[in-house]
DNA sequence: TAAATTTTATTTGTCTGACATTTAAAGGTC
DNA sequence: GACCTTTAAATGTCAGACAAATAAAATTTA
């Protein structure tokens, strides 16, 4: 392991680099103790200080955790999938409003992920994930309910769909695409009416989750994702109208 | 913007705890110029050294960049999609390697994300994805192709089926599904006979894909999965089989 | 001897101050 | 006006010091 001074990198990332390589590649192991940092500066010959600059950009995307005291240091951590959810939000969220995402093109994502583990869901649900279904359900028709609780509602719905599909990668991969979308859910004003036709749809999912009709679920998915696209699509046009009443609007 | 210092944790990740919520809550928006580390230390009352290492964590996610000389600075960084796709990877490669995850675990998550990018990708793609499709077919049926090489033309031929969705959201999620296999894939060893299966319903898929068929290039789809989980089977088996050959195996 | 306490050594966390390097802008020269 | 030099500002790196946490070793005490 050696480190170029003449690149343009700067040391603390290249040091960065080798060690996050090294732990992908699986040289360094799960739990296994890095060099103190006074040892790693002589091994690279840097400073302390640029040693401890690499081993932060490491703890940041939490490959290593640190512990102050005689037996402490860095050790390789394990990444959990609790970890991994929250980083993947993070990313998810900053993708979308960062990059101008549409409305639309996050929405035609997140119910083609979702469509995917509608089957697995019916086959395999737990009965507490269908109760938790059908108590959120019953939550999102209570009148008085805020745009912005009902929309963490429905988070929480097609979390407990995804998550009956019992398949800790899918869950993950689709932690981002549920959750990154609630921002741009709670763009969305919800009108009594719009909200009685996805409880609707939602009840109508939940029946087929718990029959374990998987077609059904999913033909229950393409209908919200059509029913909310209409709904975000007629929301945008009525504001892009208000604001410039004599021009034609210019879409999301 | 004040700082905890009886907080348990560190100042530098509190300081990039802070940042990074006002980036995602959108106070501060894209290229725009954080303070110098100087005046960071004095607004937050540390030192430059402490406010450095909270900057590199910041870096470590792609959620600023620095630039040296006279207007140089930590600007917030446009997290591209080409920035989230290697961060992605990398994550999913480690969760799946650090948590044991069953091989059929991975490989269902895999095509059920797959194929729910089928029906768009048969309407969408371009002339050139498919193109891309038939040529990496082409070269699978190639008899000399080492196993690594069939399983990177293999991750090629998948990812232009993805991206022939012309979804970046579906794309940035797939693309962990699939890269993230290829370690696991790259443990099989592929005879001839299962070479040939899966360049065949390689060939299927594509054909459908150019029929603008997404349902049968969804069924397409899960016979491979069939095909891949049967085949994974058998080796971890046999292996299982030739290293305890009194005792029924553990399976994988 | 056994338990409780103190000491010690190690390691990370933070601070201070210095210098190197990069970079753009300001100033000067032809 | 074009080209060169100087200057100032910012990040990158280094060195050394002390603080704080922590576990093991050493010591004291019952």
């Amino acid at each position: 392991m050696k480190i170029d001074p003449n690149s343009s990198a700067d040391l603390s990332a290249q040091i960065a680099t080798m060690i996050k390589d090294a732990i992908v590649g699986g040289e360094l192991i799960v739990d296994q103790r890095l060099p103190s940092e006074a040892e790693l500066a002589d091994q690279f010959q840097v400073s302390r200080s640029t040693v401890r600059e690499a081993l932060k950009r490491l703890a940041a995307q939490s490959l290593i955790r640190t512990q102050r005291g005689a037996t402490g240091g860095a050790f390789i951590n394990r990444l959990s999938f609790e970890e991994a959810y929250s980083q993947q939000i993070t990313t998810s969220t900053l993708l979308l409003s960062m990059n101008a995402v549409s409305f639309d093109t996050a929405c035609e994502a997140r119910y083609a992920l979702e469509r995917a583990c509608a089957p697995l869901s019916a086959e395999r649900r737990t009965a507490d994930q269908l109760a938790t279904m059908r108590a959120e359900v019953s939550r999102q028709a209570q009148p008085n309910l805020s745009d912005e609780a009902f929309c963490a509602s429905d988070v929480a719905f097609h979390r407990a769909l995804v998550d009956g599909a019992a398949n800790p990668v899918l869950s993950y991969q689709l932690a981002g695409a549920v959750e990154a979308m609630q921002p741009l859910m709670n763009m969305i004003t919800f009108s009594a009416r719009s909200r009685e036709k996805i409880v609707s749809l939602h009840s109508q999912i939940a029946d087929a989750i718990e029959a374990g009709d998987g077609g059904a679920a999913t033909q229950g998915l393409t209908d919200l994702e059509v029913e909310t696209r209409s709904l975000a699509a007629s929301i945008f046009a009525a504001r892009a109208a208000q604001k410039q009443p004599n021009q034609a609007s210019s879409g999301q």
